[in-house]
DNA sequence: TTAATATATTGCAATATTACGATATATTAT
DNA sequence: ATAATATATCGTAATATTGCAATATATTAA
């Protein structure tokens, strides 16, 4: 078969899944990483900054938008993307939530 | 090509990668969110929660091992896992700095 | 209007992931 | 020792992801 068997999860469970799979790729890390950096929009030197094509980063940046993680659009002759909290917001409370939920007495 | 190109990146940009790819997928956030209902060690009767074969379960067992994310091991005939905090701060770490660094005054 | 610049889209080759049947391995029960 | 049970591994088909060259689109500059 081959593909994610979505239909039988919670959408809650897709949803976590689907931003993880945003986020796994070292070069969408760097990017979120570098809006962090700069504490505003990104402009294109993004393209600079990064060791991919340019088509790459595009491509990097639409998955992004697309998972809810970054917002915004070009705007004139430059990019203006930055951080969505709402949706970051989602990754910290499932992570928070574990890490005081989980019994720290371990058995394994 | 299609190859990741890892080695173009920091080894911190690439373990967060490596990490959420561990959690891109609806099964392996179940697995972790019935070891999170259960409070403890995993017992064989996760092959009967999840709607999937037992060699697909065992799989993805093996990457959120893998992975760090979860810890443990066969124990006689039946399984011991169980969720690996340290591994988990990681990432709560990583989201809550950027909810609490990221400007608030988004320009898009 | 034309050229220059910046970003997006298309198409494609290489690689990775997902899921499972068949089978192997290992422990426990008889 | 043998059977029963539980988990892991192998092999494979279907699908998804990664990265880029080529090209399209859109805005600004001249």
């Amino acid at each position: 078969m081959g593909i994610t068997k979505t239909a039988f999860f919670t959408s809650n469970q897709n949803q976590l899944a689907n931003l993880a799979k945003a986020l796994a790729n070292p070069a969408r890390i760097a990017i979120i990483e570098y809006l962090l950096k700069v504490d505003s929009c990104i402009c294109g030197d993004i393209v600079t900054e990064l060791p991919l094509a340019q088509p790459t980063i595009s491509q990097h940046l639409k998955e992004l938008k697309n998972a809810g993680i970054i917002q915004g659009n070009i705007e004139g002759n430059s990019i203006c993307y930055c951080l969505n909290t709402d949706t970051l917001q989602i990754l910290q409370s499932f992570f928070s939530k574990i890490i005081t939920k989980v019994n720290k007495n371990k058995c394994c």
